[in-house]
DNA sequence: GACTTGAGTTGGTTA
DNA sequence: TAACCAAGTCAAGTC
């Protein structure tokens, strides 16, 4: 084969419709078999391969840092049976051995744009605003209930919110969109930690999602710790933020 | 603005190139200031949004199952001082009420392409292949090991490999590609309840991984578990399937 | 730079 | 169908 040299200079990003197989080798070895596919090579040498169904993940893929070289077939690859490969991309990852290597059959499309820098995503984001509403409305874990912090601090990462209940006992809460096992277990290991500290022990641990898995919910009371359901829109409805601005 | 009808039935697979802006709408809200992006809208209306660097995830998207409203606006929407937009792409979610609004101001190219059903990836090196050949391979873990099971179930989950050694105690092995302090929590579980059952107790654990994070193997020591690093080539290599195959 | 955690996670398998 | 778990997860924040 010859390399084509110079291919990722021609332009930010290129985009082509074509016949291709593809063999990824890295963490793991994955096949895909020739069929019509659209690949996308963006400006840092990324390469996605799409097919028409599935989600916004592609089939397979190479993700930047990486460097790719192009190779053309030579009169000694060609072979009566087989259609020759009019080119293969070799993609190689700068940071690890992981390649991509994508043959391409029959292109129905090639074409680059520059699209310049991005301007960004802007997000606003649902599991912060969980964490936001409930500790200004701290009553909703019991009457009486007093917000101490939200990112509460210990050695082993932040509490999601500390609170103190009617009787003045502290509460660590766990604040999750959906509750599984895995936030219990954290919940656990803050506990476990704070109850180690006699200025805070005894500490209470509430587990607040706005589902919970009836495994969680299990392991939660097999732990000692309170489920609490939230429900964001009720949350939302109660926000007083929008009253503080008059 | 007027709709304008059948835009998903044109073709399985769309690409645009175009300056574009776009709101999303629904679990949480983000937003896209108007930049030159490619589009990509695949058979099954689901939509892409991709700048020219970052990962295989698009900046914004609609996953399937969904529909696509398009519009242009008429002369009531024209407007001196901003150029006017070309079309509006509203993505809506059968499933949910997530709303994907893609605005388009100028088009660089827009052109679409039937890609067919595609054959799909094939996979190797997944934990379940790590599973299986440790399972065919057990002495790894000791001379004189014997399989008990693989997925030995609990009420809290399956065990990845249940085993005895050579004095014949049992051995729960959780396997990871990577090992984290998770699957410490995860196999700590496993070996906390079954160490209940009189009938298997004690239990020996065991954290077996491709890779294991410093921090995972302090931990597992603290548990009392052995850490085991698999080497997946040698194993693949140690594969007795194909013999079985004569 | 390694590790932890969340994600509009996605995807697959099983009960 | 729902729940659980793995992913070539990715990406952000922290240590």
């Amino acid at each position: 084969m010859r390399e084509v040299v110079g291919f990722a200079k021609v332009c930010p990003v290129r985009i082509i419709v074509a016949d291709c197989s593809a063999e990824y080798s890295g963490r793991l070895n994955a096949s895909l078999p020739l069929a019509k596919r659209v690949l996308l090579i963006k400006a840092d040498c990324s390469v996605l391969i799409f097919s028409e169904l599935g989600s916004y993940k592609p089939l397979n893929w190479m993700a930047a840092p990486c460097s790719i070289r192009e190779f053309e077939p030579d009169d000694a690859d060609a072979d009566i049976d087989t259609p020759p490969a009019q080119k293969v991309l070799r993609v190689c990852s700068d940071k690890s051995d992981d390649i991509l290597e994508v043959t391409v059959q029959h292109v129905y499309s090639d074409s680059s744009y520059d699209l310049g820098t991005d301007p960004g995503l802007i997000k606003d984001g649902v599991e912060d605003h969980l964490q936001r509403y409930l500790a200004q409305q701290i009553e909703r874990i019991g009457a009486g209930a007093k917000l101490v912090r939200r990112e509460y601090p210990t050695p082993i990462g932040p509490v999601d919110i500390m609170a103190t209940d009617a009787e003045g006992t502290h509460v660590a809460i766990e604040i999750k969109r959906h509750g599984g096992i895995d936030g219990v277990e954290q919940l656990t290991r803050y506990c476990t930690l704070l109850n180690r500290d006699p200025l805070i022990a005894p500490v209470r641990g509430i587990f607040a999602a706005q589902t919970i898995t009836a495994q969680a919910r299990v392991l939660a009371g097999d732990r000692g710790f309170e489920c609490l359901i939230l429900d964001y829109e009720d949350m939302k409805g109660s926000d007083d933020t929008r009253l503080r601005l008059f």
